[in-house]
DNA sequence: CACGAGACCTGTTCGC
DNA sequence: TGCGAACAGGTCTCGT
């Protein structure tokens, strides 16, 4: 799915508008389309058209991989998951293949949640927190310091790469920001998390910084079909780039499964022991 | 608690 | 060319 880059590229371009389109914030939801029932998680399909119609879009953020629209009285998070996208375009326009729920606001505009795989799911709710409530800290919110990552680490057995994938212990990372991010910061996939030192765990947060910086700075990475505009798959070090030479040794970049998931990294710089 | 397998879905790519 | 397998940015649930 998009991770914490793409969903904030796309948060920011829905926010503050971008060449395509005007900013989405103060207009009014008029109606709303489901094409797809089992994109929406809450409430009931019967309950959802009448709930969210005539609320006006306040404003527009990011949560993890959350989508966060505050409306006047409910919010509405959306999970683009592994396919989903945000499209606005006129509200004549016809509908995309692969369109799950569509709003239509005022001003003419359309936003259109468009999902191939149909993994993503949208929420209503005037209790946001219940959603989004489990949720580890922001890897970028500096309130986050090396200190309490380190503890954090030190707290877990689990193998690093599986441990930063999952969002209760840090929000946002993916598949491709962990690959990058463990590599930059030199440390096996494999490595369990208590056995990181204080200087590796630092390490390893910077790392994660500058790898989801990168990202945003780069507006996302558009791969496969799904393409976002962004170009950040053109500056990967390992995601992808297996038996492509190392850009600091020149080995040939490895490829393992890790908990199901692809997993990318240079068997030279990115030692199993020490 | 930690891990693996399977489920949810569609589409592309790769090997035979 | 055709066809099946493997794979894909995520997360949930179930069994060991």
């Amino acid at each position: 799915m998009p991770e914490l880059p793409e969903v904030e590229t796309i948060a920011r371009s829905l926010r503050e508008g971008s060449p395509g389109h005007p900013p989405l914030a103060g207009r009014r939801i008029e109606a709303v389309h489901l094409l797809w029932q089992r994109t929406l998680a809450e409430p009931s399909p019967e309950v959802f058209p009448g709930q969210i119609a005539g609320q006006s879009i306040r404003s527009i953020g990011r949560r993890a991989k959350f989508l966060v629209f505050t409306l006047s009285q409910d919010s509405l998070l959306i999970h683009l998951r592994m396919s989903g996208d945000m499209l606005v375009r006129p509200q004549e326009a016809p509908l995309a293949a692969h369109d799950r729920l569509v709003l239509h606001l005022e001003g003419g505009l359309a936003l259109a949640f468009n999902d191939t795989r149909k993994f993503g799911r949208a929420w209503l709710t005037p209790q946001p927190e219940t959603v989004l409530g489990r949720l580890g800290p922001e890897p970028l919110d500096e309130a986050l310091t090396e200190a309490a990552f380190y503890q954090r680490l030190h707290a877990a057995r689990r193998q690093v790469k599986p441990l930063l994938l999952d969002q209760t212990f840090l929000a946002g990372m993916g598949n491709i920001y962990t690959d990058e991010a463990l590599h930059a910061a030199g440390l096996h996939p494999l490595r369990r998390a208590h056995t990181l030192s204080a200087a590796e765990a630092g390490r390893l947060l910077a790392s994660i910084r500058a790898a989801l910086q990168e990202g945003i700075r780069r507006n996302g990475a558009s791969i496969d079909w799904v393409y976002r505009g962004g170009d950040f798959q053109n500056h990967f070090r390992v995601y992808q780039r297996t038996g492509q030479p190392c850009a600091l040794c020149g080995t040939a970049i490895q490829r393992i499964l890790v908990g199901q998931r692809g997993t990318h990294f240079c068997p030279v710089c990115q030692k199993q022991e020490e």
